[in-house]
DNA sequence: GTAACTTTGGAACGATAATTCCAATTATAC
DNA sequence: GTATAATTGGAATTATCGTTCCAAAGTTAC
């Protein structure tokens, strides 16, 4: 019978992750990933195929803990507009306890790898057009109940919004600032309002 | 009496500038350089040092070039309102034109780079600030004749309006269209409407 | 204790990398 | 035509790269 694999992946997916947030893809060697898991190449090889299928694995679970830790947060209100102030919250909260700075994977890997990389484009491509259609559900519900305003189409206030989360994504790398963070989504929230 | 160089050092930067913008720096060998450049590898080292020194320089040159084409665009107009509208224009039209999709040097370099490399994330620093500082200015001077509203203060203003154009620089590698962007635009600028 | 499997800690392999080196060619000034 | 310099087209050097291979060690089930 054989036995089961003994390490755990989630785990190994994340120290996975993070040395390829900082370094980058083509910036991270095999010997930067043994020392990063823990684990020897050839267990690598053999789990994840090669360094490229460790690297999309790795982008898939990164995107996938944040959808995650979002829904966790957004059962806590039926407000759309609290919704999406909540998503706003949790990106601004994930830069600035962010220590080494290392940014959003996602975003990340899709301005290095973008030309070159169709299925990184594609994963990027995908995460936008959900989260846009996220955004899109709320504010046709909220514009719906008098909630959020509707000078703009839902659509256009969707991807804005978007906008500018990928907006903070890049200046919370350069300047990972609580007070300017909150006071940047503070206006950009303000357009929701009646 | 010695001879001066014969080829143009400003083209071989955009040369260089658009492959290391591809294909990012650590996935851009000194062969793709050459090949791009036209220059023999013994021609980079002698003019530029190293592959490093290259994309430093090619990063500070696009950055002029941006700068440089803007200021171009904006000596048209008086209107601190138009100037910012026609930065974002610019912006745009960036995009929308470039058919490798390959996006802004300076955002691509710095997600790329960023944590490894203090030269190229304290350019990245500079160039946003110096931005921001540019729309504060006109921001503060159009609140004060009227022509942009002060329902917000004028440094939280200016660092929305770059987040934004961060944020456009990001979604318009996902999906360059000039409808969706100007959407984007328009909702954003409406923030400086009475 | 044994069988079967996982994992290790490298070494080996073939290739690519950045940088230096060098003889030859080309170009320019006089 | 000559001197001087720039540039070329690689080759050489040294190192690192991703991936495969392998004997040995460790772990688990029986």
């Amino acid at each position: 019978m054989p036995k089961a694999k003994k390490f755990d992946e989630l785990e190994v997916l994340k120290k996975a992750e993070e040395v390829f947030n900082k370094k980058g893809y083509n910036g991270t060697s095999m010997d930067d990933l043994v020392q990063a898991t823990g684990l020897s190449r050839s267990s690598i090889y053999d789990t994840f195929g090669d360094k490229h299928g460790l690297f999309l694995k790795a982008l898939g679970n990164y995107q996938d803990s944040q959808n995650s830790a979002m829904e966790g947060l957004l059962a806590k209100t039926d407000s759309y507009k609290k919704k999406i102030r909540t998503i706003f919250d949790y990106m601004i909260n994930d830069i600035v306890t962010d220590k080494s700075r290392k940014g959003c994977m996602m975003v990340n890997a899709n301005m290095e790898l973008n030309y070159v990389d169709k299925e990184v484009a594609q994963m990027a491509l995908t995460t936008m057009e959900n989260m846009e259609q996220q955004f899109y559900t709320w504010i046709k519900e909220g514009q719906a109940t008098g909630e959020i305003s509707k000078k703009f189409p839902a659509k256009g206030l969707a991807r804005n919004l978007y906008n500018n989360i990928m907006g903070l994504r890049v200046t919370g790398r350069n300047r990972p600032d609580y007070d300017t963070l909150r006071e940047i989504t503070k206006i950009s929230l303000s357009l929701l309002d009646q």
